[in-house]
DNA sequence: CGTATCCTCAAACGATCGTTTGATTCCTGC
DNA sequence: GCAGGAATCAAACGATCGTTTGAGGATACG
């Protein structure tokens, strides 16, 4: 395996373990098993190696969630599960293959970090996956303020972000397929992220 | 001031706002304007300060906490919008009085940290009061299988979690006053988690 | 074969980390 | 007023951090 791939694949691993400042170089590139200096060589920084784990795992993921969401939004028969399921689904998806699981806890330890040079690389380049989403959430809650929107879709987030990094009840059971506890897990997540988007 | 009241107070600013690898001691006793030996002094360890830092506040919310829930745990007149507020209000509390809304982010920040140690510390000391909030919810859901209830409360927690950091729409509006937001705030939060804890 | 380019490697850089030390100051009880 | 524990202080400890260096190996092209 290329070395690139190699040092992504431990850095998410200890990232998501120990944090961005807790997870050493020294670690990662012992893990990875490659030279100490080769995180530099080819990423520059070990800054630019945190954004690039970001891209490598969001591009997949946000492209997948506007592909689906396009599929749906504006059409007359849309619901709000369509649109919960378009967001949802592609982010199990990558929790299922290969250590995509780990990448989640990634990104909720990113929520976590108010650290303004992260936010900002986050918001600058996938902020517009949000706005799509809430937007297409917009015209199928007309009744809701522009802040009472901006309030549950908010609280949804968190509910996702805390259930997809694996603390709680999502971890599979053993004596359940994994596809079929994929789909259990999203059925759980939309029924309840539906239910707090329409309360009354 | 004395001097472990001013580290404490130092210590909940910085580890909200860079972790608990990255504040040092040295950043966290030159804010307190004390030695920079005084933290080994009077707590021993870096820590065993951070559990400090939990302890004092965790001690005042869940106290407050378990006493509301008393009030009305096993009452044949109790809703899910009782227990909800029997939980969420002295959080909101907290955040109102002093620094206690920074608590809330390095309570965020410790759900992020998969770190064994902080996680036994905290599952030993307030477990409990988890316990007998999702005993209540159970009282007052009986149609729900354990492991449903198990999943909507996680994910309750998950959404209140981030909120009460601060990420989002908790935030103030100068025009709005203080007690008035805390009301507002509470009826969002509580209406969000009963419609999804009664969903269908 | 020669050489240019990409890559890897051990070693070292200065900075910063948590912790410890030993001297000094502060304050209390006799 | 003075002895003695409590508290504070500057300084240093060894360890580890991210990054840089310069030499050497690997590979492809003339």
């Amino acid at each position: 395996m290329p070395t690139k791939e190699r040092i992504l694949g431990a850095a998410e691993e200890l990232f998501a373990r120990h944090g961005f400042e807790g997870a050493s170089l020294r670690q990662l590139t012992a893990a990875a098993g490659v030279n100490l200096a080769a995180v530099n060589y080819h990423f520059g920084s070990k800054d630019r190696l945190i954004e690039e784990v970001f891209r490598r795992r969001l591009d997949q993921l946000n492209g997948r969630r506007m592909a689906a969401l396009q599929k749906i939004a504006g059409e007359p028969d849309t619901t709000i599960e369509d649109v919960l399921a378009a967001f949802i689904v592609p982010a199990l998806e990558l929790s299922h293959d290969g250590n995509g699981s780990l990448f989640m806890r990634v990104l909720a330890r990113a929520f976590a970090e108010h650290d303004d040079t992260l936010r900002k690389f986050l918001s600058d380049n996938y902020g517009h996956v949000m706005r799509q989403f809430t937007a297409e959430f917009a015209r199928l809650l007309p009744h809701l303020s522009k802040e009472e929107l901006y309030w549950r879709v908010d609280l949804v987030t968190g509910a996702l972000t805390h259930a997809m990094s694996g603390f709680g009840m999502i971890q599979r059971k053993s004596d359940v397929p994994e596809e079929r506890h994929r789909e259990q897990t999203a059925a759980h997540l939309i029924r309840f992220a539906a239910s707090g988007l329409k309360s009354p």
